[in-house]
DNA sequence: ATGAAAGCGCTAACAT
DNA sequence: ATGTTAGCGCTTTCAT
């Protein structure tokens, strides 16, 4: 049933290792006519090499594994679209798996990854396992972190400018005249992303003349309380509020629907710019001011990146940081 | 650097035969004294089994590939969910690939699939690959097929009804009072899920009275038009039309765009339901009555029917037809 | 209850 | 230009 290397050798009348050289392409000493016979061979035998045999004794499998925190997100969708055309193109093949955001999982996968033995990772990390990364960095695994940071992780790191992608869009509000801008975020201290999208908020007002005292800041806990009373209680308490700048697209549907209901005109009374670009937020209505990351330039960097580094076994971090940029629409138009 | 089983075995001072038979399970046969000694070995030189050695010798690699289309669409990651959780629990690990739906694309990853000894595939098919789907079958390469049908194919099929789903959206549209009801879809004759969907449209006109002469279907070939510019055209031309039944989200959010550009209301002058439920379908203004499939099924079901396959090698191929239901909003209420 | 030895399918150093 | 041979790390008969 199953052909292997043998018996195309057999057929060819060759041995295993001038099949194995041909299949490699190392037929600079070959025979134009062994080639052939050998080529003919596979081709009758239908024969396909046996990766785990050729990765057992190579120690190479030319697999990566990609560890997310959830699929369902067109970013994350975009960032797999960017890892797969690149490793398609240089020729290795993708594990995946999601973590949840669960810590224990992320160490579940990344372990498993590591039995079966893939060249290196990509992953969104949790951000809690730091032993784990630091584990991986000292045994020189190859792994590239994208999207978040990890303090002190001597690691590649692949991220989108998130204070300036949040400058962008605060000040994009108080320069089109708003004057009471409030932040919306998940509340999680380790995750760098909220973080930093709220230090460009605060730049941003900063930059433009207001105080500390002037930041309104909403984090939500989603385990306290739904988003949506979330916002409902702070509209409420805030009537003065001119303009949102929402770091998530999912809490930005939720105050859309929220301002809806409570009569609230955007732009008009209240204008809104939010993290990430979609395939509908120019069809929202009013159409929604985003902020767009470049999620397949991520996923494409972080694939080649990995792979440079699986390839060469050069291991000096490297920290990219590619550049969101602001997609003007009209809910954040001038009162 | 690498450790190895037998590493394991030299420090707890047995063979490597026990050390793999612990690893394994199949301790009925063993001291709970010498148990002990391979467990601490294992801990303490952090050793990990090599799938790769594992595989090879046990042509099993606990691996399944899935094929999809496209990773970016809510309906496909919440497939790839349930498919990522069901393998977790019966500890599979998960090669991915998306062929856009370009039947070369799809030989070469299944083929990279065959040589990297996977169990099995899920695939959402292009459809295109005949020849290559009964090869699969011939040779008892376990596979199911999700979400689309290929004609005589004698393998697993796990889909959505489409015709129910079409059916139940239209005949909504028609007992709510809309007399004039068009369907759109793109336009390709392989894919039956688009196929199914605009029978079930069909099929629903008759069941409520009408006739073939009343059918309105604007199959859109986006390689000569755009879906806007369609949507355009077949509105102007039909200023009867009172309800539309989308077969796809993307057309959905440009018909939302072009009936407000017309200052046509939405759901006064023109009803709208639409394939399929998303994050913002009830965000939408009006928001948007959906068919909603059971993606998060699809991808349990079809991943169990994959593994159960391979662990029992039985392949009399099993239909797995699930059920859509309809979300009803304000984008279908009466005129 | 445990071990020795063969071998899964491939590659690569070392002949010839 | 081609072949011989020795493993890669594991499982699995078959002994003991």
């Amino acid at each position: 049933m199953k052909v292997t290397i043998g018996d195309v050798a057999n057929k060819a009348g060759v041995s295993k290792t001038t099949v194995s050289r041909i299949l490699n392409g190392n037929f600079n000493h070959n025979t134009e006519e062994t080639k052939k016979r050998v080529l003919e061979a596979i081709e009758e035998l239908k024969y396909r090499p046996n990766s785990l045999a050729k990765g057992l004794k190579s120690m190479r499998t030319n697999v990566i594994g990609i560890v997310l925190s959830s699929f369902k997100n067109t970013f994350w969708a975009t960032v797999l679209e960017g890892v797969e055309d690149t490793c398609r193109e240089l020729g290795y093949n993708i594990m995946i798996c999601s973590s949840g955001d669960d810590p224990e999982l992320e160490e579940e996968y990344i372990r498993e990854f590591q039995m079966r033995q893939v060249d290196g990772i990509v992953i969104n990390p949790t951000a809690l396992n730091t032993k784990l990364y630091n584990e991986l960095v000292e045994i020189k695994f190859p792994m590239v972190v994208i999207n978040r940071k990890v303090n002190d992780l001597h690691a590649h790191n692949v991220v989108v400018d998130n204070i300036r992608g949040a400058f962008m869009a605060v000040d994009h509000l108080l320069k089109n005249g708003r004057k009471h801008v409030a932040a919306f975020a998940y509340k999680n201290k380790y995750v760098s992303t909220w973080q930093e999208r709220l230090e460009g908020y605060r730049a941003a007002l900063l930059a433009n003349g207001y105080s500390s005292s002037n930041f309104k800041i909403v984090e939500i806990d989603k385990e306290e309380i739904s988003v949506k009373e979330s916002i409902i209680r702070f509209v409420e308490e805030n009537p003065d509020i001119d303009g949102i700048f929402s770091t998530n697209n999912v809490i930005t549907l939720e105050i859309f629907e929220v301002l809806k209901e409570m009569n609230l005109k955007i732009p008009e009374e209240i204008a809104i710019v939010s993290y990430d670009e979609t395939d509908w937020a120019k069809h929202l209505d009013p159409s929604l001011t985003t902020v767009r990351q470049p999620a397949y330039d991520l996923g494409k960097v972080s694939a080649k990146l990995l792979i440079d580094t699986i390839q060469s076994k050069k291991f000096d971090p490297n920290k990219v940081i590619l550049q969101p940029d602001l997609i003007v629409r009209k809910s954040s138009s001038k009162p």
